[in-house]
DNA sequence: AAGTTACG
DNA sequence: ACGA
């Protein structure tokens, strides 16, 4: 397993002295692939993948669903986070011991421990599937890091600034790769490039995506 | 606009 | 650029 700094300042001879910002730890969540995978059936069955609109009114290219407490939606109204599927009025999935257990070690890694996420949004891409440039903003607690898990086909993410014009570095997220982000980079601007059909070993033609956020 | 299209 |  590999980290990488995504964001320290080469011109400084100070080790950390902003905190924790921005890591990429390159297959952290390999040895988990096993467990994970069952426990993501287990909530799309409950939860099913589905397309949301966006207040504009389109129709997002990524599928998800949610699992833990609060979940991420959005309708044309707006974004935000929800106790229960609006498909279905019932809570999202609890959120399986092996996930939550992942994302506090990866946290915990990175420089931000006692990660306690209570939202998990799970992505999936299919080839063509994207995700424009955004911020996380809808959380309640910004002090918490992300933790976002790739799994399945390889993606570029884009990791900008702090506004949507600013440019974006471009960076490779294999499967079992995790990033961590938080502290001052918690706000910065970042999206996936459309997908290449370059079909993964175990998972096929997609690449599925956990993000875990504090948002209560 | 967590998105799309048009234009140089 | 548009317009959320």
């Amino acid at each position: 397993m590999q980290t990488f700094d995504l964001f320290s300042d080469p011109t400084s001879g100070q080790p950390e002295p902003m905190g924790p910002r921005a890591f990429l730890l390159r297959g952290f969540a390999l040895p988990r692939v096993d467990e994970l995978l069952p426990a993501i059936s287990r909530v799309t069955d409950a939860a099913p993948l589905r397309h949301m609109v966006t207040p504009g009114g389109f129709t997002m290219s990524v599928a998800l669903t949610n699992c833990g407490t609060l979940g991420w939606t959005t309708d044309r109204h707006g974004y935000r986070y929800s106790r229960t599927d609006p498909a279905t009025g019932l809570p999202w999935p609890a959120m399986p011991e092996v996930l939550a257990a992942l994302a506090r070690e990866a946290a915990d890694v990175a420089g931000f421990p006692r990660f306690e996420p209570d939202a998990c949004l799970i992505n999936r891409y299919l080839p063509g599937a994207r995700m424009s440039l955004h911020q996380d903003k809808n959380e309640r607690d910004l002090d918490a890091p992300i933790v976002s898990v790739s799994l399945g086909m390889p993606a570029v993410f884009l990791f900008g600034g702090h506004r949507r014009s600013d440019k974006a570095a471009r960076l490779e997220l294999h499967h079992g790769d995790i990033a961590v982000w938080g502290g001052p980079d918690r706000l910065r601007y970042h999206g996936i490039l459309p997908l290449a059909d370059v079909p993964h070993p175990v998972l096929g033609s997609q690449r599925i995506n956990f993000t875990f956020r504090k948002a209560g």
